[in-house]
DNA sequence: GGGCCCGCAGGG
DNA sequence: CCCTGCGGGCCC
């Protein structure tokens, strides 16, 4: 289940990583990373187990797994073919949140004392891969929490982290990035009606043939040819959504393109070609039909 | 407290 | 099915 578990309050605590599954908030009893390529990544856990891990409450730098040995060093290099690693490129690519878990063995402030607690929704802002501490390739997820989770609770005995200090030995310039809470992140709505669409597809766009592909997944949106909502009161059906790359679904939302009743696609009055079709999606001629009349010029 | 080894659920 | 993974308890 992505998001909230229902009855689920941040700052709930778990004194196991078994009463964390149980209760369905991360569901692997020992791996940090809950989720598939497919589906997107469930949750984490914030455990110590990966020293390249840098937490800033707000701000996670989270070290993807696979690669280490038994006692907690990276001996062979990360991948995103590792299930966990894909599913959150998957949340990236796709705008969906996370849920973070932090244990009492990671060495942040905001550890909790003991056991496990659940800490609120935080979304993929980007990734990457770099050379960790011990010198493998790893791969690296900035998780930043949503505007409506929290700042976790520092521990009492531990002092939070102070910024760089500005002084005269300092040199020139300032390599550390500021850190500011980023509330334009994209979020991009997410439904079953639509990734059914694109699974169909495979991300290909149905307009112009473009498959994005980039390390990790490849990249579509769900496009509503009857916009939801009022005036337009499209249906969240299958019929009534195709799969488009971002600038072919810009196009039909504000109406350089629109379709006609024998799927082709017109493109500021000029013929484009056919739509892309698929045996198992059935497209809605009144859709088609309200979205182009919404159009007419 | 560290090393060990027995775990199980999830995912391919 | 087999394999892996930011546990956890127990022994020393």
């Amino acid at each position: 289940m992505i998001g909230e578990i229902p009855g689920v309050p941040v700052g709930e605590e778990y004194a196991s990583r078994v009463l964390a599954s149980e209760a369905g908030v991360h569901r692997p009893r020992i791996a940090g990373i809950c989720g598939t390529q497919a589906t997107g990544a469930e949750s984490i856990v914030l455990s110590g187990g990966y020293k390249d891990d840098e937490d800033y409450g707000d701000v996670i730098i989270y070290t993807g797994h696979g690669g280490q040995d038994g006692a907690g060093n990276q001996v062979s290099d990360q991948s995103l073919d590792d299930s966990g690693n894909a599913a959150l490129v998957t949340s990236h690519l796709q705008g969906l949140p996370v849920r973070v878990i932090r244990g009492s063995k990671s060495q942040s402030v905001y550890a909790p004392r003991s056991g496990y607690r659940y800490d609120g929704l935080y979304r993929v802002a980007s990734y990457g891969s770099r050379s960790g501490i011990d010198g493998h390739l790893i791969w690296q997820f900035r998780l930043e929490a949503d505007l409506a989770t929290p700042m976790p609770t520092v521990r009492e005995d531990q002092l939070p982290i102070e910024a760089p200090q500005q002084g005269p030995e300092q040199p020139d310039g300032n390599d550390e990035p500021e850190r500011v809470r980023s509330n334009v992140q994209r979020i991009v709505r997410s439904s079953k009606v639509k990734n059914t669409v694109k699974l169909w597809h495979q991300d290909q766009c149905q307009i112009c043939g473009t498959r994005i592909e980039v390390p990790g997944g490849t990249y579509s949106e769900g496009a509503h040819i009857q916009a939801l909502g009022r005036p337009h009161n499209g249906p969240d059906q299958t019929g009534n959504v195709l799969c488009l790359c971002p600038n072919c679904h810009v196009k039909l939302d504000a109406g350089a393109i629109v379709i006609n009743d024998d799927l082709t696609v017109v493109e500021n009055g000029v013929p484009k070609g056919p739509l892309r079709t698929h045996p198992k999606h059935g497209l809605s001629i009144d859709c088609i039909r309200s979205h182009r009349e919404r159009w007419r010029r």
